[in-house]
DNA sequence: TATTTGATATATAATTTATAGAACAGGGAG
DNA sequence: CTCCCTGTTCTATAAATTATATATCAAATA
C-alpha cells in the first residue's frame, strides 16, 4: 500500500491522508484518471473510520485534486482553475517558512538550493 | 500594537501569536534583547487569556526564539543551536509546498523567483 | 435484485483549544 | 519587610475538533 497512517503523529489522520495523496500526485505515482479505493475500502485498508477518509477526499475535491462520483468513485483529477489563487496560497505558506529561515540564519542561497534540489529530486 | 489576533481565523490563537512574533523577528522589527509584554499584559492587550499567551511563549522558547525568566520577563533571543536540524525542519515544511506547487504546475523557476523576491522584500 | 458508490444524519468519546481562578517561588522596588 | 510583578503550575470548565460507530439515502452497476 502506498499510503500509511502514523497513529502516533500529532497530525490529524485525515490531513496525513490528504498530504500523502498530494505527495503521490506530485511524485507522478498517481496520475489523472487513476482511481482511489472507495471511501470504505480505503478506510479498511488504513484501519481508520470511513468518515475520516471521506473528510480527506472531500478536502482533496475542494482543493481540486479529486473528482468524486457515485458511479466512478474517487478519481484523481488535478484542476488548475485559478493559478493566481494557487500562487497566493503558496506565497502565504512560504512566508512563514522564509521567516523562520531568516531567523535561523539560513541564507537566500541556501534556501534557493533547497527548492532547486527538491524540484529535481522529487520522488 | 504590532500584534493582532483574528478571532475568526481557523488558526489557533496561540499559533497566530507565535507566528506573528517569528514574523516580526524576521522583519527585524523585534531584535535580540527586546522585551515582550509579560504573559498577563500581552493577554490583556490582545483580549485573550493568560494561558493562551503562555502557551505561545513556551512554544517560542522551545523553538529557540525566546528566553523566559522570572526576573527579566520574556526577552527575544534567537538561538541557532543546531542548524542542521533547522534545515531538516525547513525541508519537511517545504516538501509539502513544493508538492502542491508541482501538482498545480508552478514551475521551478516560478518557485525560485517567489523565494528570491520574498527574501529581498521581507518586511 | 443485490451490491457498491459518495453523501448525510445522529451519536459518542477523546483530544485540543481557550477560558477562569488560584497559588507558588523568585526577584525587584518601595 | 512588604508589596507587586514575573513565569510557572494546578484544577476546572466549556467549546471545538477529531475519530469512531451506525444507519440511511439516491444513484449507478453487475
Amino acid at each position: 500500500m502506498l499510503i500509511e497512517i502514523d497513529f502516533n503523529s500529532q497530525e490529524a489522520i485525515y490531513v496525513q491522508l490528504r498530504n500523502q495523496i498530494v505527495m503521490l500526485i506530485a511524485q507522478n505515482r498517481l496520475h489523472d484518471g487513476d482511481s482511489l479505493p472507495s471511501v470504505r475500502n480505503m478506510a479498511t485498508q488504513l484501519g481508520v473510520n470511513m468518515h475520516t477518509v471521506n473528510k480527506a477526499y472531500a478536502m482533496l475535491r475542494q482543493e481540486g485534486y479529486l473528482k468524486l462520483d457515485r458511479r466512478s468513485g474517487a478519481v484523481i483529477s488535478v484542476e488548475i482553475m485559478d493559478k493566481k489563487n494557487e500562487m497566493m496560497k503558496i506565497n502565504d505558506y512560504m512566508q512563514m517558512i522564509v521567516a523562520q529561515a531568516i531567523c535561523k540564519e539560513i541564507s537566500k542561497d541556501e534556501m534557493l538550493r533547497i527548492v532547486d534540489e527538491m524540484y529535481d529530486n522529487f520522488f
